[in-house]
RNA sequence: GCCGCUAUGGUGGAAUAGGCAGACACAAAGGACUUAAAAUCCUUCGCCGUAAAAAGCGUACCGGUUCGACCCCGGUUAGCGGCACCA
């Protein structure tokens, strides 16, 4: 018999279409298992070979739970809303929800093609105003807690989108998506106050299972510092707050520095000798891009401001005050104490503008560099009160000192931002608020969402950077909902982040028109037990989703403090050579191609076999024949097997290792040890035969990788009679552990930590039945022979050293 | 610069409470079957050496701990990812 994989895999699918085997049952009795992959931006290129590695690996996971009778929720949908979308619609003039619409659907086909256990009654679309009415309402919620609010502020401003980006849009200075330059322009835009959550956003990552690189990645991004906020006195009267993290070093702060955009650079406008030189740097440094800005950042600039002195509030002393844009109006006050000889930037830049440098921790020299170790051996010196002690002393020695004297106080700062949450786009979520003329910004009332996005003749952003939705006067044009009076739409629309921020919720209960979810289906899915994903959403989706997620916490709908219990990351796949996959390199891998000549169980198992499933691999065209050619031998079995249902002897071991191996290896991702260990067991079937009990357990160990085949196997070999399909099965093999072992075992034999050979002892033995066999080899005893033993070294059922002198 | 990760045959990769390095595959070479090809099956496959053995060398590099190190420690180099004037 063939293994006709096209007809096979169309057999089952088809069935499984029909019968639906993985619909998830909300309120189930048996244990639930929620297992989440990041749903897929529904591109027209269409599904990437990247894709499978993450979908398939979680489809066998959540196989393997079914078939171990847990109630699982495995399910898939689309990330529509967004720029590639738009601006294909805006290329062809096609309306971006009849792209979105036929891109789903050949992704839909591609997923099917690839017989993912999805349960595809629990699809959702961001797009669907039955989805995104509550994406607004969490929006509004947010609003009316004060979270959402509105400012002006600098904004990161493509030139080519013409549109705003958040600042993790932006990449090298570069936007992310069309690598065009992005400067930066004022703009009003609605904020999402993620900063308040910042703590907990940190705090909370004891309690979940993330792969570590996961956790220091966001807690690096959050970006918590320790330090105190002191008050410097001015001579022209003002009070200046700057944020140091190095209070013990105040004695050697000389010289201060304010950022370009701080307040009191204008209000001294007047007082300052030297305002046109002063108003030329602020002016250059509003131009200049963020990039720009750190580019130049081996080159130090300023201004003195001439006419003001600081007074260093320790010794009295008055120190100039500088702007230089080295110094970020975003963090901390905007304001610093510059410590010359403890600072490599402060450093440079008294080094150009010549201001003194005074050493107050001993150990480098600081006429050469900056010394700035913050270690326990340095010694404060020039200090005053601190003088003799460490630097671990004397930092809440200072921090206590300023709080008794009333000018300083402890102080956490983060470099997490409060997320800009407007886009000047069409493609998103309308922002479900209006603008009276006497009331200010009003919030839509609940009844009136979703609030629909309106049919455009044209997507393209104004020039002035408006959205498209500004140009509808009709739809923008309304009432206020709470005087009743003339009243506009906020025309601006939601990032892509906003409805991936919560989609897994909404998973739970998809058809629900009341709730976003139920309180019921909430409280039996949540937490989400697995959320797989790419390592570049770390900082992005998932920070953001955790926000969400904590503040609707707080809000009593859901209830679990994190949506993700577990979270782990897939590598990349690679071209051929190790690079990244490009149309320009014309390395592309496109998955239907690879179905079409092996059919979808090769394409499965052998994205799972190609490598270390988190790190990157390259695809090799060559390679996947070795994945095919197993599954033809697995076939091949069906004609071979005994009808014993016991596993033979000379079989027993290897089956209960190999179900042992298989069955962790699952559970830790490692599926291509897993696929080893079922290709090795094979390999034993053709040297020792294969009966059909031990058939069935490789096939129900295959059965999450290579599920068609195994189908239609588990069919002919007349098990579907006994027990029905294989989606349906709820048993897993298990192992006996004392059946993994054989009763003898090889081990080698060391001598002076050398191998020299093995030896055949039954399992468990002793060191004197060891020994007695070692020296029997006749190559160890040659290297033994004339010597005393000295020592013997036993690790049982493994080796023996045998130390000779 | 800071944080994190990685380095193993021609190739993808196995192996860590410190215990036979190279499992499992791909490629290659030889053979069987075949009119032939494909498919399949068998054999070889780290380096050096040998008639074949043996001996020796070998997990990026240098050193250390240990009876024993891919694994632990110190240092170096190269590459990947993230952050980047965050005071």
């Amino acid at each position: 018999m063939k293994y006709d994989f096209t007809a096979i895999e169309k057999k089952w699918q088809a069935r499984w279409e029909q019968e639906k085997p993985f619909a998830a049952k909300t309120g189930d009795a048996r244990e639930k298992f929620y297992g989440l992959i990041e749903f897929p931006y529904p591109s027209g290129q269409g599904l990437h070979v990247g894709h499978p590695r993450p979908f398939t690996a979680m489809d066998i996971i959540c196989r393997k739970k079914r078939m171990q009778n847990y109630n699982v929720l495995f399910p898939i949908g689309f990330d529509a809303f967004g720029l590639p979308t738009e601006n294909y619609a805006i290329k062809n003039h096609i309306h971006p929800a009849i792209v979105t619409k036929k891109n789903i659907e050949n992704f839909t086909n591609q997923l099917k093609m690839l017989g993912y256990s999805f349960d595809w009654d629990r699809a959702v679309d961001t797009t669907d105003p039955n989805y995104y009415k509550w994406t607004q309402w969490i929006f509004l919620q947010m609003y009316k807690k004060g979270l959402a609010y509105k400012t002006t502020m600098p904004v990161n401003w493509c030139t080519s989108c013409k549109c705003v980006l958040a600042n993790e849009e932006v990449v090298n200075g570069v936007c992310e998506r069309c690598g065009s330059e992005v400067i930066r322009k004022e703009k009003s835009q609605w904020m999402l106050a993620i900063t308040k959550y910042a703590q907990r956003l940190i705090d909370d990552l004891d309690d979940v299972d993330y792969i570590e690189r996961v956790k220091t990645q966001q807690k690096n991004w959050i970006g918590r510092s320790t330090g105190a906020e002191v008050t410097f006195q001015t001579t022209l009267g003002d009070d200046l707050l700057i944020y140091t993290t190095r209070p013990d070093t105040m004695f050697g702060a000389t010289y201060m520095v304010l950022s370009p955009e701080h307040p009191y650079v204008k209000k001294w406008q007047d007082k300052l000798n030297n305002w046109d030189e002063v108003a030329a740097y602020v002016d250059a440094a509003a131009h200049k891009s963020d990039f720009e800005r750190s580019e130049l950042n081996k080159e130090k600039t300023g201004v003195r401001l001439d006419g003001v002195m600081g007074i260093n509030p320790v010794n009295g002393k008055q120190i100039p005050i500088f702007i230089s844009d080295y110094v970020l109006v975003t963090y901390g006050t905007g304001a610093i104490m510059a410590v010359p000889a403890h600072d490599d930037r402060d450093w440079e830049f008294a080094k150009k503008f010549g201001c003194e440098i005074v050493e107050v921790v001993k150990g480098g020299n600081v006429e050469e560099a900056a010394f700035t170790l913050k270690d326990d051996t340095g010694i404060m010196v020039n200090s005053d009160f601190l003088n003799g002690m460490t630097v671990k002393q004397a930092i809440p020695a200072m921090k206590q000192w300023l709080v008794e004297k009333g000018i300083g106080k402890e102080k956490v700062n983060y470099k997490l931002r409060d997320w800009v949450f407007s886009r000047q786009r069409y493609w998103g979520e309308p922002i479900p608020m209006v603008k009276c003329e006497t009331c200010g910004w009003v919030p839509l009332p609940e009844e009136e969402l979703p609030l629909v996005l309106p049919q455009v003749d044209s997507y393209e952003p104004t020039d002035d950077g408006e959205s498209p939705l500004s140009k509808m006067t009709d739809w923008v044009n309304t009432t206020c909902p709470c005087c009743g009076g003339k009243a506009q739409r906020e025309t601006d629309t939601m990032p892509q982040w906003a409805g991936s921020s919560w989609y897994y919720l909404r998973y739970m209960d998809p058809h629900n028109d009341k709730e976003l979810a139920s309180k019921e289906a909430l409280e039996y899915w949540s937490p989400v037990d697995w959320y797989n994903g790419g390592m570049e959403h770390t900082t992005l989706h998932l920070l953001y989703s955790r926000f969400w997620h904590k503040f609707l916490y707080d809000l009593g709908i859901v209830p679990t403090k994190e949506p993700y219990q577990k979270r782990t990351a897939h590598g990349m796949i690679l071209g051929e050579g190790g690079e990244k996959m490009s149309k320009s390199r014309g390395n592309v891998i496109n998955p239907n191609d690879i179905v079409d000549q092996y059919g979808a169980d090769t394409m499965r198992l052998h994205i799972m076999f190609i490598g270390d499933f988190e790190k990157a691999v390259s695809w090799s065209n060559e390679a996947v024949k070795g994945s095919k050619r197993f599954l033809d031998r697995v076939w091949n079995l069906q004609d071979a097997c005994t009808d014993s249902m016991e596993y033979s002897a000379k079989n027993e071991t290897a089956m209960h290792k190999t179900i042992r191996k298989v069955t962790k290896d699952i559970d830790e991702l490692k599926m291509n040890t897993a696929i080893s260990a079922m290709m090795s067991l094979v390999n034993d079937f053709y040297a020792n035969g294969v009966t059909r009990g031990e058939l069935k357990t490789l096939l129900l160990l295959l059965s999450p990788f290579a599920p068609h085949m195994v189908e239609e196997m588990w069919e002919n070999l007349g098990f579907a009679a006994e027990t029905g399909k294989m989606a349906c099965q709820n048993e897993w093999p298990t192992w006996d552990e004392a059946k993994t072992v054989d009763a003898n075992v090889e081990m080698a034999v060391q001598v002076c930590g050398k191998l020299r050979g093995t030896v055949v002892v039954p399992v468990d033995s002793e060191q004197d039945t060891v020994l007695a066999a070692a020296l029997a080899h006749e190559k160890v005893a040659r290297f033994v022979e004339g010597k005393n033993l000295v020592k013997v070294i036993l690790v049982k059922n493994k080796l023996i050293n045998l130390i000779a002198k």
